[in-house]
DNA sequence: TTGTAGGCGTTATCAG
DNA sequence: CTGATAACGCCTACAA
């Protein structure tokens, strides 16, 4: 028996031996709901049963419910990476979520790729999770698809796809507010870091600020880019060369920003003065940064809570529609009136 | 029946049937090791049943297998936070590691707040995982002592306290690499963002800073900070302040390193030429700032597969010693040679 | 209101 | 080498 540790082995038929009752019983007062119990057990039997699993510290085992149940009360959670601190906050929130409803989850890195998002969902679905939440949604909806055909209860978060249940920000409007604001500081030639085109979060925030500004009667240069600060870097890089007259960069995510930031710096440029810049996310970096940096806030901490209480509302057997929370503006020095 | 999807259904019987044996017999091949097999089923059956098993997709149903075995193949993992980049990486190795060895992770979130800790060990334990993996440790190490009397298997990572097994990074040599590179630039009035101060890694990264110094004839002004960007900058005004002669700080992290650059600036200070800043851990960030920042690289991603690699060995009944990976310096522009 | 009797899918012990 | 049998802890008809 190797492994074991002092484990609460307090079972029903402890609890029922030390109460002199039948394991049925004490299993009906302890598992069932407050009415059930009420309908099926004696008042007095009842405050016995639960005295003594409290004295005693029983605690059910969870394996022995899950295969009798046929509920793990385990959700499966993917992400692209979870050193990502975005998608580490949403988690956060999924946690939280969790522990109020009595799940636990599973958590794993996709790393964006097709591959590990199919290898990890089999894995997850290996250990009988009731459930799944993707945080690594590509737009070509091919993976979910499939699991949608298993009829795998699952809910999107942070990207949608398709018309498969989500909880995200609303991005295209995050992207028109970051325009508006660049167009009342007057700046008329302005780039966009896109991200990566999979990724409905990156489209999203990119449209909704081209669109505004194609409203407005002016064009602006986009490239894609990966998530961080490398590619952000990269993708300013690109743009400045091809375009130097720019006055104003929107990166669709806060790393990317920073990455701006020092491609802007090695143009020869001050970011905030010569050319503003603006993140999205509100990640605890931007207010700190020696720049501070003007993003969009999305709600990242709520995405996740929203997220696993969509999927319990799912697991009921509801057919819950899809959620889009608001996102916010928050102006700081990256973005001031061009000289 | 809520929450059912096609799960695939395939039992140790349903293969028992198709070949016509018994369910003992299928076990016995499925779960045997390679020899153990070789001596309890005729290589005919053997073949028959692998066959079988392959055929119809079998997966064996790990709540049944852990309620039997009493092991769970389940690791609990507790850190501080996941949305902080380090420890989230260190989790991207543990994760890795687990794949490997056919485990799964519950990763929950601590705040570094005792109670929370113990709540979440607890929760750990009410899943009846097989050990801990913990990111958090405090150097008072109560809540470890409760721990190690329950007799419940666990390591720590990044963090070290009183002789428990861990996997932790040489901090206190990192600090003295940032000392003596400070010192060949001639930093002769130097200041450190010290950290947590129930964090071992913190304390380290400080005192190999500091006793460098005191070894050359310098004293080091320290002060306490949270990891962050947000401690970093605050706990660097204090120090500016306290001495405004200072022309070296280092931050024992990179998140607060970016803070201290907010407070330089702020301070009317050009870090790198003005002042010299360094960082720990290397983040992605550090490469990509708009000041590329110094700073010392720490092996997460490795200290976090030795870690399930110690766990594991834990478990199976040894007594490993705790490991201790090299840092490395990388210099970039933040820190140059003062005017 | 309570007790009895399976069975969820596995593994382990015991005969044959 | 293989088959019967029991048990892990829990839930739930069904019977009393």
């Amino acid at each position: 028996m190797p492994g074991r540790y002092k484990s609460s082995s307090v079972t029903l038929k402890t609890i029922a031996q030390a109460a002199g009752l039948d394991v049925s019983t004490v299993s009906r007062v302890l598992s069932g709901s407050p009415d059930e119990v009420a309908r099926a057990a004696s008042p007095t039997t009842a405050a016995a049963v639960r005295d003594w699993a409290q004295r005693l510290g029983y605690q059910p085992n969870p394996h022995a419910k899950s295969l009798r149940t046929a509920r793990s009360n385990l959700i499966g959670v993917l992400v692209p990476r979870l050193s990502d601190m975005v998608l580490a906050t949403i988690y956060e929130g999924v946690e939280e979520a969790c522990a109020r409803n009595g799940l636990a989850t599973f958590v794993m890195n996709t790393y964006d790729r097709p591959t590990e998002q199919r290898a990890k969902i089999d894995l997850a679905l290996s250990r009988h999770v009731d459930g799944l939440i993707l945080g690594d949604a590509h737009r070509d909806a091919v993976v979910l698809d499939e699991l949608a055909a298993r009829e795998v209860p699952f809910v999107l978060v942070s990207r949608y796809a398709s018309k498969y249940p989500s909880v995200t920000c609303d991005d295209y409007l995050g992207g028109c507010l970051v325009a508006k604001h660049f167009l009342e500081l007057g700046h008329e030639k302005v780039g966009v870091v896109a991200g990566e085109p999979f990724a409905s979060t990156g489209v999203d925030r990119s449209n909704g600020f081209i669109d505004t500004y194609q409203k407005a009667g002016f064009e602006a240069l986009a490239v894609n880019s990966s998530f961080d600060a490398r590619g952000g870097h990269e993708a300013a890089e690109y743009l400045l060369k091809q375009a130097p007259e720019l006055t104003g960069i929107f990166a669709v995510n806060d790393f990317a920003a920073i990455g701006v930031l020092g491609a802007v710096r090695d143009a020869g440029l001050r970011p905030g003065r010569d050319i503003a810049v603006a993140g999205y996310n509100d990640t605890q970096l931007a207010a700190e940064l020696p720049l501070p940096l003007t993003s969009v806030r999305s709600p990242l901490h709520t995405m996740g809570t929203r997220a696993l209480e969509l999927l319990v509302s799912v697991l009921s057997g509801k057919n819950p529609s899809s959620e889009r929370l608001a996102p916010e503006l928050v102006i700081r020095e990256s973005t001031l009136s061009p000289d």
